[in-house]
DNA sequence: ACAAAAGTGTTCCAGGTACACCCATGG
DNA sequence: CCATGGGTGTACCTGGAACACTTTTGT
């Protein structure tokens, strides 16, 4: 704020989006990466990024790099961190690159991805997930470790799975994410329902064998006044 | 990352810090404030920062925003968040503005303010706080969030103590921050006893009235193991 | 002797864990 | 009628909340 004895540096900022979805059906924790086709890093995968533009905001940023790459109607998106890029590997001409990393989750069932001849797309499974480019490892890492402390404190699951889901479904995707090491089925269904947060459509699902899996629905309504409380759901 | 059709923002990076600390003695909770001289919001109290320098990293600009303030010794600091400048108030020239908040925990009994005429600096009880400038009151608030939640679940406490301390001095700076609705004295005691990360010096302390107190030091060692497993202090 | 501060112990209860067991459907 | 997945119930245990009580000092 103040005048300065050296010169500020001036900046270029980038958004990079390092966006998760779980499919229940395989069990995967998913992650979208991008391959590069430019220098540096030609070949690499890569999280999604762009650079924002006069008048954009950060987040406007990283909507439309998601955008470019998946279509979807159901996400939630959050501020993860912002990096520097090392001393080292900093070139400061012409100017500096600042990354501000988004951390996005998408529901799987509704999201299609872009496919682009330039810029091919996929989802990978977090436990097989190659090198990325730049220091994308670092940021993906990070994103995952804030996945998990969001899903323990918060309902972002709901924001992703289908609007009916059995129990079972919520399972799964809690065990795709966290990794199967957590509460078990039985234990998890009557914390779930004791919260009083699912609202018992009462239908029913038969998925193959078996008896028929009760539908339910996230009751926004009975959540509210749970708020920021500190409740845990796994 | 691709050659984009509209033309890219040009940034000046800032970064403010919230800092933070406790005053045991009087059991209040403070943060540091400059008061602004220029234009805009001179008279203003607002949160310590600077502008990014070339070659200088945004965590180095923040200490070094910290030691123009402060002299200090034992602190705690990490990144906070990243603020957008909001739409309506952006000034797309020259150059947009970025700032990158830091947040950061100082151990108050060795903390000497540095004294300039040209901007005054000063401790505020957090409850006590005046309006500040630009959009710092809501980075302050949410400082304050991330500060209780550090002090739940990791021990920053120990690195802002002085390095010998009562089970008081301890409980008094939690109550400080966390605002004595929590735990009472004797099951914070046992609690944090259990978890076997103090170490008894044989020592004593007398202070006025009443029982000695034995003097507890932070044993690095034995927490060590314990590092990001899901614990908690309060 | 009494107040003040440090430190110990006890009782009660909510909530998690680990199971065993019952229910409804397909093959 | 049995395998499969959905759903319920129970017995055990840990750990927190509240609070009574003891110990050691100053005045």
């Amino acid at each position: 704020m103040s005048a300065s004895s050296s010169p500020l540096a001036e900046f270029v900022v980038g958004v990079d989006n390092v966006i998760f979805s779980v499919d229940t059906d395989q069990n995967r924790l998913l992650v979208l990466l991008v391959r590069r086709q430019q220098f540096p890093f030609a070949g690499y995968w890569s999280l999604p990024g762009t650079l924002v533009r006069q008048g954009e905001s950060l987040e406007a940023a990283a909507y439309r790099t998601l955008a470019e790459k998946i279509r979807v109607n159901n996400l939630y998106l959050e501020q993860l961190y912002t990096f520097d890029e090392p001393a080292g590997e900093r070139r400061e001409t012409p100017r500096r690159y600042l990354s501000v990393s988004y951390f996005a989750l998408v529901r799987f069932a509704d999201a299609e991805l872009i496919a682009a001849a330039e810029s091919p797309v996929q989802w990978f499974a977090l436990n097989a997930c190659p090198d990325l480019a730049f220091d994308h490892s670092k940021i993906l890492a990070y994103g995952h470790r804030r996945l998990c402390n969001k899903l323990e404190y918060s309902p972002v699951a709901f924001d992703v799975l289908p609007e009916y889901f059995t129990l079972n479904d919520l399972y799964q995707f809690y065990s795709a994410v966290l990794g199967a090491n957590f509460a078990d089925y039985s234990n998890f269904r009557s914390r779930l329902l004791k919260l009083g947060i699912l609202q018992d459509t009462q239908q029913k699902v038969i998925r193959g064998a078996g008896r028929p899996a009760t539908l339910y629905r996230f009751n926004r309504e009975a959540f509210a006044p749970l708020k920021d409380k500190p409740l845990v759901f796994v």
